[in-house]
DNA sequence: CACCAACTATGTCAAGCGTCATAGTGTGGT
DNA sequence: ACCACACTATGACGCTTGACATAGTTGGTG
């Protein structure tokens, strides 16, 4: 059973990734979830921006845990073809309406309160809070890089290149309404990634 | 001289890639750029909507000419490098605040009017002015790749690549607050590059 | 000077926002 | 039966927003 918090969470980690943080009301969270507008405060105490900051970690695990599983799984390379599958999966099943609510969190910077210290500390909560996410998915990248034998530093600089383009070509794809910006960057990618790894197996 | 038109343009495009489409208010663009309030909608009849899609065309080509001119001045690599070099100004100019108002409009959905048929034309319109903004860049790219010997359909992709992660860059970069992201990637770009043109000179 | 068009100043409006307060409802333990 | 307690319903608040209206101000031309 999906409780009514985790519910809010998860509707409005879908609505930011469709329109963005401040395009999404809380009164758009509930009558999205269908979930009582009294609730907010008591599930959320802290408002709007704790409503976020779970948003994008819920959806932050959403798609490490799958990527960790797979990087573990297939190796690099299959690895990459799931994370590319499920963000395909997730912009065409959508319409190419939904995107990433994480570089939403980066891009689109919640207005609230004045501006007060309490404001830019608050602020920097959250755009730490995904930077920590981009972190963390990069991370997930080198580990596996290392694995297959890559050079510490070269891990380093292709994990950023993978997370990057497909964080961007996301993005395109959006306003473009087509995948093949996603096509074009995984055939780019997975070349890549094969000769840097085959280089090592020399 | 420049105008009050274009003082309002270019600081909307500004605070849009500071905050984001929706957290940047008409009076914030005034109050930004000191031009009068009453002028707005003498000067863009059709509001907001009509501001953004001013702005982003703006930046569009604040982008595209630089780029083009260092595509067409020193080739691929050096095109690139300048490339990286502007963002990389920018967001250290910025001190990390301002990223790209074309990838804002392709995240952050402006929302006005009601749900009519308008509004989801209307909609589109910028999605497809950011889309359109998108594959200039890559066609910008695709030309001098082509222009240096490769093949159409690997010039297609690289270009892709290249414009997707570092648009992607640019945002990990300000949630992170550092441009390593964006040395890290610039090094990859280039090997990948001066790479797959070495193999056509042969 | 008069005139007209381009531009600016200022106020108002309805709508939506996040937040809070208060009252109501259910449910498990004793 | 009773009582806490977690949760929900509903309304109100102060504020900002985009849009508009109306009056005032320029500056160039005849």
């Amino acid at each position: 059973m999906t409780t009514t918090r985790d519910k809010m969470i998860a509707g409005a980690a879908d609505l930011m990734s469709r329109r963005g943080v401040n395009a999404t009301s809380m009164r758009d969270v509930v009558r999205h979830t269908a979930t009582p507008r009294g609730s907010i405060s008591h599930h959320f105490p802290d408002g709007k921006r704790q409503l976020i900051a779970e948003a994008v970690t819920f959806a932050a695990r959403q798609v490490s845990i799958p990527l960790e599983k797979a990087m573990n799984e297939r190796g690099v390379i299959g690895g990459l073809r799931a994370f590319v599958a499920s963000w395909r999966r997730h912009l065409e099943a959508t319409g190419f309406e939904a995107g990433c609510p994480v570089l939403a969190v980066a891009v689109d910077r919640y207005i609230g309160e004045a501006s007060d210290k309490d404001d830019e500390t608050a602020q920097q909560h959250l755009l730490d809070l995904a930077g920590g996410v981009f972190a963390d998915w990069r991370q997930i990248m080198h580990a596996a890089l290392l694995r297959e034998g890559l050079a510490a530093d070269r891990a380093t600089r292709l994990a950023t290149l993978v997370v990057a383009s497909i964080e961007g070509t996301v993005a395109m794809c959006r306003a473009s309404r087509s995948a093949d910006a996603l096509d074009q960057v995984q055939e780019e990618l997975e070349m890549i990634l094969s000769a840097a790894l085959a280089r090592t197996a020399k």
